[in-house]
DNA sequence: GGGCCGATTAGG
DNA sequence: CTAATCGGCCCG
């Protein structure tokens, strides 16, 4: 798969942290706003008790009526709404979390959403790039492979350089590295610390 | 219907 | 450190 092109369905069609993985670097639009992908959480259908699915039918219910790259939206603490992929298909199937991005267009937009200033401050968490974006719950079930005013497209980054972690702000299932990053990077949504490692 | 929880954030 | 705020889920 070669840089810039479209993400096409069967890069959902894998594993939840290879997926998680290769999203970083990869580009996200909709409606005239667009940023990098800089972290990324995978979420595991079966076996992770962090997933929606371990106790929501509803999201076990998702998994199964929608197609893989589908948009898993939901609001959080009553405030934040929260973007995920769907991936499925593969070995197992699974969420990955969109946790930060790098502004590269409408940036002005974002400001104004977000009422905030500094760039590195629009995208760098979960719940303030989709305030940048103006995702929330009419995008829930849709996707963004056809969907009109999104497009996905594929990075260029090597592969070697991302950094893993534990995931953030789960209280089950600490010890999975399945948090994928790149390291000194201003837009992530933390100073990188704690446990990290390479794959 | 009531109670609890949570993949977060901003502000003090 | 905490308040903010609500959908999903379970219980009765």
């Amino acid at each position: 798969m070669e840089s810039g092109r479209k993400l096409e369905r069967a890069f959902f069609q894998r594993n939840p942290t290879i997926c998680a993985k290769e999203l970083i670097g990869c580009t996200l639009s909709f409606a005239g706003c667009a940023g990098m992908i800089v972290e990324t959480e995978a979420y595991a259908a079966l076996g992770d008790p962090a997933c929606h699915t371990w106790r929501r039918p509803s999201a076990r219910e998702f998994v199964l009526k929608h197609q893989p790259g589908s948009a898993y939206v939901y609001l959080n603490y009553g405030l934040h709404w929260l973007f995920n992929f769907l991936v499925k298909g593969g070995e197992s199937d699974g969420f990955v979390l969109i946790r930060a991005l790098k502004p590269l267009h409408g940036i002005e937009i974002m400001k104004q959403r977000r009422n905030r200033l500094k760039a590195e401050e629009l995208c760098n968490g979960p719940g303030k790039l989709t305030q940048s974006l103006e995702i929330n719950g009419v995008h829930h079930g849709i996707d963004p492979i056809s969907a009109k005013g999104w497009n996905l497209s594929l990075g260029k980054t090597d592969l070697a350089t991302i950094h893993a972690s534990s995931r953030i702000g789960i209280t089950q299932a600490r010890e999975y590295p399945w948090r994928f990053f790149l390291p000194r990077c201003k837009f992530v949504s933390l100073p990188s610390r704690g446990a990290e490692s390479h794959p």
